[in-house]
DNA sequence: CCGAACTTTCAGTAAATTTTGAAGGTAAGC
DNA sequence: GCTTACCTTCAAAATTTACTGAAAGTTCGG
């Protein structure tokens, strides 16, 4: 396979992928360009590239800002900005442990939190089943947040041979 | 509070907890819907309950069915279905990680392996930084394969159990 | 077999999301 | 202080996705 070949199938299947996670396709290619360039891009660069319109491509490098996977960049002697990517996937992955905690995982643990104040009698079934769900999701939730709490504060390599002991006990038992 | 209007707020953030998620709205309010109800719902309970038409009731049903989250029953004595969810939580994440895991992880991979086959001459700086890319997100989205089959392997209790060890000897250090 | 009770499908429509392009803004260089 | 090269915004258009409702399909009791 050649590389452009290879670069083109990359950008759609990180754009694909994205879509499926609630991130939206433009914007994982853009992030899958700026992966695969080795220097930074000029909007230009990154609308020719994809096809997209200048508005479309200002938006989503925004976005990517915002989500801190893309810096701007101002080269001396240039007018234009230039977009990089954070290369290093463990960095990434952990930018958006981060936000995803803080904008999806955070709010739903606020709720369920209040629903676990429901004026719950123990005798009425319908009650005490909500009472439980309410119970055993929260907990599950909280422990994922603490998870990804500990992945986020953790060394890569800490935490991937923390994990490799893990597996390993589980496959002798 | 009370309790119908604790089950209203429940559903309300299933479903925009889903539909950051890749599940659809619709899909997740029903899912919820099922999870307060103790006991099995059929679907014109569903299309009141949440306001929505006979189609999309029987189109949601039955995706959720295909994730193993919900199960039909035949009630003897009825000619109607009728619809309950799996209200262990637990069990509800393992089931989704299943899923994701083959519709989501796996072609990625496969695509990542075929892309380390690109015609790299080291020399090339773009195509040294690209197999460097590949190579690594390959390595973490593998990790995290490897790490969400562990989940769905294990007992729940030897899990949790091994996560708290684990995040333990980070506490200390 | 027939009809009633219920379920499934799907073409058309509605809603939500994404994209465009043009207008307006900004700052550097002359 | 004007021009040029670029960036940003946003209303409207295009596209994608979800929903409806009516028609077709299925199953069961008689």
């Amino acid at each position: 396979m050649q590389l452009d070949e290879a670069k083109e199938k990359f950008i759609q299947t990180w754009g694909a992928l994205g879509s499926n996670w609630g991130i939206n396709r433009t914007m994982a290619q853009v992030h899958a360009l700026l992966l695969v360039s080795p220097g930074s891009l000029s909007a230009d660069e990154i609308m020719e590239a994809l096809n997209i319109s200048r508005g479309n491509a200002n938006m989503n490098l925004r976005a990517l800002i915002d989500w801190g996977l893309v810096t701007k960049e101002h080269k001396s002697g240039e007018r234009r900005d230039f977009f990089y990517a954070e290369k290093d996937i463990w960095q990434v992955a952990q930018q958006v442990i981060i936000e995803r905690r803080k904008r999806e995982l955070k709010p739903v643990l606020k709720v369920l939190e209040e629903l676990r104040e429901v004026e719950g009698q123990a005798t009425n079934p319908e009650a005490r089943a909500f009472a439980e769900s309410v119970q055993n999701l929260h907990s599950i939730v909280a422990q994922a947040d603490k998870f990804l709490e500990i992945a986020v504060t953790a060394e890569r390599n800490w935490f991937f041979e923390s994990l490799f002991k893990m597996f390993n006990r589980k496959l002798q038992s």
